[in-house]
DNA sequence: CATCCTTGATTGACCAGTCAATCGGTCCTT
DNA sequence: AAGGACCGATTGACTGGTCAATCAAGGATG
C-alpha cells in the first residue's frame, strides 16, 4: 500500500480542474478556483504541479495521448480505408459523449488555442494530423481515395469537420441527442469519404 | 480643408492592434504595446475605444458583416450551388491572403475563442453558419445535393473545413504559396462538394 | 523521529483603466 | 488682423485590484 489511501488528491485536482476550467475557461480561472473546487488548500496545487499552466498540460497530455494511440490503432486494424477514418472519427465522439467537460477543455483551450497552449503543443498536434493523413494516403495508394488531393490536406478537412462538430454541439450551435452523436458522426464520414472516393 | 490633418488616429490604432494581436495574441498584448505599435500615447486608445476588449470587437464586427454579406450575396447570385458554396470559399480565402494578419486574429481570438469573444459573438458567428446552411437546403430542395444530411449540419462540416485550412496555413501546418491558396480552395470545394451530390 | 503531505497567509509583479494637465486648431469679436 | 475664448485631441504618471507563486509551519504516517 505504497500510495492509495491518501484518496490521490493529485487526480482530484486534476479531475476538479476539468470541471472548473470547462466551466469558466482557463484565463478566468483563479488556481484558488481549482483548489477550492477539489476541497484542497491552495499550496497544494503547487505540491503536484509546478505551474497553473502545468494543470492543462498535464490533461492534454493525459488525453491526447490516447488519441494518438487511437488513430495509429485504428490504420494497423487494416480492412476497408474508410472503415478506419470511421474508426477515428468515432473515438473523437465517444471521447466527447464520455467526457465532455474534458474535450471541451483540450479543444478550446489547447487544440484552438493555438497561440497559446496550441503553440505548445504544436507537434503533438501534428502528429494527429500527420496519422490521418497516412491513412488517407494508404487509401489512395489501394485505389481507395482519388489520388489528386494531397494527404494532409484531407486530413486538415476531415480533422476540421470532426472539430466544428465537437464544437456545435459545446456551444449548442447544434442540438443534442444521444442517438444524434453517432448519426452525426456516420453523415460525417459518408460526406467526407464520398467525397474522397474516386468519381 | 475640414478634416485630413488628424491622420485618422483611430484607424491607425486599429491597424497597429491587429499587429500587435496577430504576433502575440490578445490576452497576451497590453494596452501599452498597441500605442506603442500605433506610436500614440496610452491614454489616446481610452479616447477612442471604452476598453481593450472594445478594440478586438470592432475589429471583429467590421470584417465579419463584410463575410457575412459575402455569403448572402452568393447565395442571391443565383447559378449552380457548388458554385455558391465556391464563392464562400474563396472570400474567406481570399481575405486571409489579402490580409493574414486580420483573419489570425478574428480566428484565432474571435471564433475559435468560443469561451471567450466567441461568446460574446455567438449570434454574428451563427448567422454565418446558417447562411451557409440555407445554400445547402436550396441545394437539396433542387437536387443538387443529397437531402439527408441537415443543412446546418453540412454547413458546419463545410465551415469547419474551411477555417481548418486557414489555421494550418496560420500555424505553418500546411506550406503556403500563392498558387496554392487557389489549389487548395478548389480541391477542399470539390471534396466537399462531391461528397454532398446524390451519388 | 524522519519523511512526506497539507495548509493558507504573504509577497511581489503586473496591468487595465483613470484623470488632470497640455496642446493646438477654429472661429468669434472688435 | 489681432486678441482671446473655447473645445476636442493628446499625453503619460498613477492607482487599485488581481493573482500566480512562495514559504514556513503544522499534521499524518510508518
Amino acid at each position: 500500500m505504497a500510495k492509495a489511501p491518501p484518496a490521490d488528491k493529485r487526480r482530484q485536482i486534476l479531475d476538479a480542474a476539468v470541471a472548473v476550467f470547462a466551466r469558466q475557461g482557463f484565463h478566468a480561472t483563479r488556481v484558488s478556483d481549482i483548489a477550492d473546487e477539489a476541497g484542497v488548500a491552495y499550496g497544494l496545487v503547487y505540491h503536484y504541479f509546478r505551474s497553473k499552466d502545468d494543470v492543462l498540460n498535464e490533461l492534454f497530455v493525459e488525453r491526447w495521448s490516447l488519441l494518438l494511440a487511437a488513430i495509429e490503432e485504428a490504420d494497423r486494424a487494416g480492412g476497408p480505408h474508410r472503415e478506419r477514418l470511421a474508426a477515428v472519427a468515432t473515438f473523437i465522439v465517444d471521447s466527447y459523449r464520455y467526457d465532455p467537460e474534458l474535450m471541451k477543455v483540450i479543444i478550446v483551450e489547447v487544440t484552438r488555442a493555438a497561440n497559446s497552449f496550441g503553440q505548445t503543443h504544436l507537434v503533438e498536434i501534428r502528429r494527429a494530423y500527420e496519422s490521418i493523413a497516412k491513412i488517407v494516403a494508404d487509401g489512395q495508394e489501394s485505389g481507395a481515395f482519388r489520388n489528386d488531393v494531397a494527404p494532409l490536406f484531407a486530413s486538415m478537412t476531415f480533422y476540421g469537420a470532426v472539430e466544428q462538430l465537437l464544437s456545435g454541439w459545446i456551444f449548442n450551435v447544434i442540438p443534442t441527442s444521444d442517438a444524434g452523436y453517432d448519426e452525426a458522426k456516420d453523415l460525417l464520414v459518408t460526406t467526407i469519404c464520398d467525397g474522397l472516393e474516386p468519381r
